[in-house]
Formats: C-alpha cells, structure tokens, sequence
DNA sequence: GCCATGCATCCGCATATGCGGATAGATAGC
DNA sequence: GCTATCTATCCGCATATGCGGATGCATGGC
C-alpha cells in the first residue's frame, strides 16, 4: 500500500500538479517551467525530481539541458492517472493560463533562438 | 489545480489507502478499522475525516454507530479513481491479508451479536 | 582556459501533518 | 439518572516537507 500512497504523495503539491499538466503538451526544460509557473529555478528542480522518483516522469539530457515528459512505462496506477488527467483537466481555467503562458513562452523562445 | 492535489493528498498516507481500501469490500465503522489495522481510535477517525474533507468517503450514523462507504457521488477524479483502485489492489499482499483480518473480524462480531 | 548557462543539491527556516492519549459529546441500556 | 460505548476533537510532541537563496558540478561557447 505504501507505493500506491507514495504514487499519490508525487500529485499531492498544486505545483507539482501543473508540472505534470505542462508536460503532457510535451516535453519541457526547467528553463521552460520556470518561465510558465514564474518559480525560482530550485524549486522547480526540486519538484521534478519528485516527481521523477515517484514514477511520473523521465527525463533525458541534452547537453546542459535535461528534458522532462511523462512516463510512459511507469507501473500501472501512474498509467492510468496520465491517461485521465487530460479529462480532468477539462475546464481547469488555472491549467488554460498555463498553456497559454507555455504558448507564449515557446513561441518567444522558437523567434529567439532563430535570431541567434 | 488545487482540488486535485487536494484529492490526491487525501491517498498520501498508507493507512488512508488502506482504509479505502477496505471500504471497498463495504462499508465500515471505526471498530471495524481499529481490528482490522490495529490502531487507535483516535488515529482512524482522524484519518476518516481527512478522506471525507477530500472528497473519498460519505457516513451515515446509526445511533451510536457511524458507518462509512466510498463516495459514489464524488468528483470524477474520485469516482475515476475508485473505479480503477481494485485493479491497483490485485495481487497487493498487504490488502490481502487486510482482506483476510476483516473477514475474520466480521465473522467473530456477527457471532458475537448472536450471542446475545 | 575562462566564463556563462543549466541543473542538482544543500542550508536554514517555516509550515504542514501524523501520532496516541486524553477529553468531550452523543447515544443507548438499565 | 447513571454508566458504558462510540466517535470527534484537542493537546503536546515529533517528523515530514516546501521555500528561496546559495553553492557546486557539468556542459558548451569563445
């Protein structure tokens, strides 16, 4: 029983929530969450590594930049809550300000990185 | 974002997953926990009232008696949630023999009902 | 090689939360 | 009315956990 709560403790923190929300658009980078959620560059660190260490993400690095996404191979419980997150999320204003601000920030960071 | 870390925080701890974990056999009252975990009175209806605040669990009293089920008509994350929580629990030791110990409780309470 | 950048981790602090015993309130039997 | 029982809540204590700034490490550009 203590995996399934440990599972459960990985969504228990608001911030954490809109961290796994972010990332099912798609991969994303501290630089990213930090830029969206306007938190400090540890915070959001630390928060991903719990999220990481309670089987909700992955990560991979790129250079300097270590990417982040959903686990796709996570056990079973952790599956099924990503599956049905996206429906819960339907009609979540707070998560629409979220994408939003994610829309921004990638299309300024795309006009950016064009211009180096 | 809130309510859902709400939700998932109220799943957070070991002994609440138990609980609703053995509310899925039928509704309980606080003796019946008490046997079945081995705990205080005082930490199970705590632990109770915590999943009734976040949305996992109704009561009904009866007297002197309070029986809690879970929430049929909860939030669709709970309800979402509870639907898949059996298969969670397939081949979990621990519920098995929590199965078990409530078998015999209700078993040895009926008997002594009986008998008076 | 130096410096900038991205990220992980530590630190000290503050808040949240679980614990069991004790207590209080409600119910019910006699 | 008294006593027993069931349950909710409080108390003091201890542990868990989130916070942002600082620091250290790895990578990469020049």
């Amino acid at each position: 029983m203590e995996n399934i709560a440990e599972a459960f403790k990985g969504l228990s923190e608001p911030v954490r929530v809109r961290i796994i929300a972010l990332l099912y658009l798609g991969e994303l980078c501290v630089c990213d969450l930090m830029a969206v959620l306007d938190m400090p560059q540890s915070t959001i660190s630390r928060h991903l590594s719990y999220l990481k260490r309670t089987g909700w993400t992955l990560s991979r690095r790129k250079g300097k930049w270590v990417y982040y996404r959903w686990n796709g191979n996570a056990g079973r419980l952790q599956r099924d809550v990503l599956d049905m997150l996206p429906e819960w999320l339907a009609g979540n204003k707070e998560f629409a300000a979220d994408r939003n601000a994610l829309a921004v920030h990638l299309k300024n960071k795309t006009e950016e990185a064009c211009s180096d």
